[in-house]
DNA sequence: TTGTATGCGTTATCAC
DNA sequence: GTGATAACGCATACAA
């Protein structure tokens, strides 16, 4: 185990100045003769040295540096997002640090305050809705903020970048309607989250359209994290008059609540049409294939590295910027027209 | 967008000097007089000051920060060691840096470059299999590099924490043979990986106790990225003497096989017995359910921390650290015991 | 074209 | 208990 070289040993080696290797290193910073250039070249690459991060980062602020907050990495959703949006990060010379929350406030806040002391750039989240203060303050802080995915409406200038969640749900329950479901539930996100307001409402919307009349019974949230998709579930079959049809509008949950309806010995598409917004492939190599609102996770990763870089690339847009793209309704398998078995 | 306070912002407004509010951030690096602390925590907080990471690093070696260098997270196997592996870190208080190598040998030493440029103490790394000469280097800087799920043989000195491949393989072909299948085809990761080579080793191993005469046509190597491994699943159905039986070893293309079995219309287990590395929920949720090698992510992820931390704790144990977890032979419905049709 | 000196924000060493 | 001050490694005015 060496110690690193610095700029100086490198400087000595090479029989020159620090000022001119720096110039060496960070091109157009002024002149430097080729000869020199060259044999510094050769001696940094003889002595290994790479010149160190933190140290430049204590000059200028770092924009090299971009905290993905998201609420869990093992489901499939953001998964790919991260996994799209590092992708877009390194393309422009932008490193990644991933941080999980858990749906966790208190483990949101610790994450947020590291975010702080780093002085990253740009912090792309998933919010747990909470710690308002704290988002705030990264912003007065000069950091730019977004929101993926979902948002919090008491933060209004904060920027989003989401799929269409009133439509998506709205085009998925209008085809079951129109497959002459009249009796559909919806299982979605906590009421607490912009994602399972808006896709409730796009779901009354829909149903208002075909002329039904809503029932609150149908409709279900379930929180992210946990067997509250599964027993959200169970509940709707057990109902009065249960579903003919059933979106699963909650992406967290949609393996849970799968799970039971299997396990409880639904047919599907016989007894019970399904939706989901899931876009893993399991869900076209199941049986049925399952029709499913698919997000468009690379505009969304785009998207959101391309706002939260935005400060770097000097244009601040002073105004705030939404960002909704359209998610896509595939059609498979797992949607019946209703039996009329009167 | 106000700018940052220093630490002589706060001295100055605590009307202290900046050593004092030094020891007020780092209990127990000197003594500081309980008023003191008090009025100093106080400014800080209306100030809203935190210490700049960067600079700190400046000082000492950052032990804060873990590189983990992953093929893909979009495959659901690295997303949730990636997942476990933020966790595990963030108890420890240690940040990571996501980075992807999409397989690909020039991307991956990109990244190796500004992982050195960091001084990261520690990287969890899946080796493409190049770039000998900069792990070598990384590990004579100093920074522990752990190779998880796959390694490199040409560097016997870097620690491991993987599966037992050779006896997973082995496991999941005995069970086969064990329900009379005697055609048992294997598709597993590229020839070059050490990965795929151990699998296959295993295979190869059940068969001999079997008393089975191994087929190269039924082994089958597929790439990690593309269609290859639905090629290879094809590939072995149109064989002369095709498979009864399969064990699909290459994790990372699962769905891609399996996609590929259901458009041939293959009937699974009745045609065809099917065992998969994958650990994705959805394998419970197929019909039918699969049997599958279940990967223990957690241990991995907890072992590849520990190792890649543990010259932080300074014991730094000068001897290699090879770690292999078992995996775990679910059994459900994807096995059928042969059906002689002769 | 190259070298010198200074500062970035923090911690540690030493006096007071 | 507290306060100056010197590093840490690098980039950059400014001088040569």
């Amino acid at each position: 185990m060496q110690k690193q070289p610095t700029i100086r040993d490198v400087a000595q080696a090479a029989g020159v100045s620090v000022a001119v290797v720096s110039r060496v290193l960070n091109p157009g910073s002024g002149p430097v003769a080729a000869a020199t250039r060259g044999r510094v070249n050769e001696v940094m690459k003889n002595l290994g040295y790479h010149p160190r991060t933190a140290a430049r980062e204590l000059k200028y602020g770092p924009p090299t540096t971009l905290g993905l907050l998201l609420a869990d990495v093992s489901n499939p959703f953001f998964a790919r997002l991260a996994d799209r949006v590092v992708q877009e990060a390194h393309s422009r010379g932008i490193q990644v640090l991933l941080m999980t929350t858990q749906e966790d406030d208190q483990l949101e806040s610790e994450r947020l305050a590291t975010l702080i002391e780093r002085r990253v750039s740009g912090i792309i989240a998933t919010p747990t809705g909470n710690n308002l203060a704290t988002w705030k303050q990264l912003q007065d802080l000069g950091t730019e903020v977004v929101f993926v995915d979902r948002s919090i409406p008491s933060l209004p200038e904060v920027d989003v970048v989401s799929i269409d969640n009133f439509e998506s749900a709205r085009a998925a329950t209008a085809l079951l309607a129109a497959h002459g479901h009249r009796r559909i539930g919806i299982i979605s996100g906590p009421a607490s989250s912009t994602t399972g307001r808006d896709r409730i409402a796009g779901y009354r919307q829909a149903l208002e359209t075909a002329g039904l009349e809503p029932d609150e019974l149908l409709i279900r949230h379930a929180a992210f994290r946990g067997p509250a998709g599964g027993d959200a579930a169970s509940a709707l079959l057990n109902i009065e008059e249960p579903p003919t049809a059933l979106v699963v509008a909650n992406t967290a949950q949609v393996t849970e609540v799968l799970r039971r309806l299997s396990h409880a010995g639904i047919d599907i598409p016989g007894r019970l049409s399904v939706i989901v917004f899931e876009d893993s492939p399991w869900t076209e190599l199941m049986t049925p294939a399952l029709t499913i609102v698919k997000q468009p996770i690379d505009l969304l990763a785009r998207h959101s590295v391309q706002l939260a870089l935005s400060n770097t690339q000097g244009k601040t847009s002073e105004k705030r910027n939404v960002i909704r793209v359209a998610a896509e309704l595939v059609e498979r398998s797992s949607v019946a027209r209703l039996q009329l078995s009167k």
